[in-house]
DNA sequence: TCAAAAGTGTTATCCTTACACCCATGT
DNA sequence: ACATGGGTGTAAGGATAACACTTTTGA
């Protein structure tokens, strides 16, 4: 592209990173700022920064150092989502800021005591922010109560234009949430979101200056609302960790060293949301050979002890998509 | 990120796509120059232009006007692939250009008689780029021949070094060319592409001023070389599109309106560089509903005339994952 | 009548899903 | 002894992969 004769167009770029870790059944997301308290200036934000070529070589670099200093939490698994690159969504149209391009990143470390350090970040759980993705005990009450209703309103007076991929706003509704026959499908998150923000369902699309649904006034209830677009970020995050974990081994970058099956189903359990069936989960964690018997017992769980188990490296090298490939029930 | 005190540091975004089509069993990329010839200088480059936000919405938009204006062809399908950051890769560290990261893109067209209409611009073949990709008439001999050999003396002179995924050399090459009851994967194009990069295998790895391999002198011969990181775009593009066609109906984006189930297999066995099973592709297109016979006969191909078919829209708010789900023989 | 391409039937195997029961330990 | 969580066996149904043969047309 240097060597073209156009004229330079200089764009800031802003690295942004989801960093997920899993303590117990709970899935968490680090935050930046807003950790602490739920007054509307104390908004949840992603660790983020400008991109600086001239300090850092490569984009993971750059997002190293910013998480690095602004939460203090070291992170291991490190992997690019998506270039969001649409002006009018978190800045105004009319605004007159530098145009800015955020480059999502996904990213995985393990809790441990110490993390993190900066002031104002913390892990807090993912499902705050997306209350309907977690159907671990089940279809969750909001869809139900106010989900539906608030999108029976959008397809109402929206018509039937067809929109991305040639769906209507009634097809999308009924593919994306599993109304009346559909699925529901985990890895949807983003797509489910995005449905939300035009349908005025979330805060940030009342921020951004779209007109809010019907009866939710001035703020849509749908979960805990973040900065700029970094919803939508954490959003694809999510999707994306739900795909990649059924056949890349990455849900090892979140369990420490040694664990047992049933820590390592609730950890699959949390960020899927959904539930899994004990017995065919094992016999899936067998079949995958991921994972291999250390020989000791772990005594923690108070009943029977569990054997105790660690990932196998070699799966890496044995099979071209080791991973956990869980089906309708695991 | 425009709320945060950081200072702007600004860079150019360039934006690029990979346009595919296919003409009966040949799969084609769009090329906006260096189609004609094959000197030194007229090394093909992708469609592609820096993103101006002030006359640009979105990333598509501007994407599609560079398209319109340097190829005259009409894309349909269009998706981001992923954003390219390294500095020292198509321009070496010591450049005082501009830092330029560049969006790449995968778009869909159908093969129509007018296009292109761009001086330079033009489909070419795309296994011409990749040779090794093309597994249609089994192993391609160019793999033992060539590409082996020079893989071999790599990891010979690169030790055991672990790289990313943990893996070392002779594991990443036994899991990405498939040698000793490896199997070969055919969506990890991007894979091996750097695989062959780093190896100092490819043309462009001597261009960015890497030591080419020993034996290979000047010229690495491994496929026609592209502009800037093109090909590795291009090799994204292919292994997206690989893998989404398995679970999307992205393929009817490059087929005509009406088309026989033969014609669609020699469509799907020319992006997935594999040859099928005819019977078990047929019952996996019946299973999968993605199409229906039109009642028309197709007289064209000299023997028994064949059923047309076309794309069943329907599918797309009947199944969660519809596309073509071709195993290891089709 | 023959070449060329379209189209079909069947079987063995494996994987997925679903079911309900026994085991080992700490309190 | 009993509560708690750990761990197992087995069978039905569906999907996959492999096999070879018949049909319809144009030349």
């Amino acid at each position: 592209m240097s060597s073209l004769s156009h004229p330079s167009i200089p764009v800031e770029i802003g690295l942004t990173a989801a960093i997920v870790a899993v303590r117990g059944d709970t899935p968490l997301i680090l935050v930046a700022r807003g950790a602490r308290g739920d007054a509307p200036e104390g908004v949840a934000a992603l660790p983020s920064g400008p991109f600086d070529p001239v300090n850092h070589r490569t984009f993971e670099i750059g997002l190293r150092a910013w998480v690095a200093e602004q939460t203090g939490v070291p992170v291991g698994y490190v992997e690019q989502l998506y270039t969001f690159g649409d002006r009018g969504r978190h800045s105004r149209a009319e605004s007159r800021d530098p145009h800015v391009v955020s480059v999502g990143y996904l990213a995985l470390t393990r809790i441990c005591d110490e993390a993190p350090t900066a002031p104002g970040a913390g892990f807090r759980e993912w499902y705050r922010f997306f209350p309907w993705e977690d159907w671990r005990q089940g279809r969750p009450g909001l869809i139900d109560s106010t989900i539906m209703p608030g999108l029976r309103a959008f397809v109402a007076r929206g018509g039937d234009s067809t929109h991305r991929r040639g769906l209507s706003r009634i097809e999308r509704v009924r593919l994306l949430f599993g109304e009346d026959g559909g699925r529901f499908d985990e890895e949807n998150v983003l797509d489910r979101y995005e449905l939300l923000y035009e349908a005025g369902l979330v805060q940030e699309s009342v921020r951004d200056g779209r007109e809010p649904a019907p009866g939710f006034a001035e703020r849509p209830p749908l979960g805990e609302s973040m900065q700029a677009d970094h919803r939508r970020i954490l959003a694809t995050a999510m999707g994306r960790l739900r795909a990649k974990m059924k056949y890349r081994p990455v849900i090892f970058e979140m369990m420490p060293e040694n664990f047992t099956l049933t820590a390592l189903q609730t950890t699959v359990e949390a960020i899927s949301g959904r539930h899994l069936h004990k017995q065919n989960f094992r016999r899936l964690v067998e079949a995958s050979a991921v994972v291999e018997p250390t020989g000791e017992l772990s005594h923690a769980t108070g009943g029977r002890p569990a054997a105790l188990f660690r990932f196998r490296r070699e799966v890496l090298q044995e099979r071209p998509a080791p991973g956990l490939r869980v089906g309708i029930r695991g």
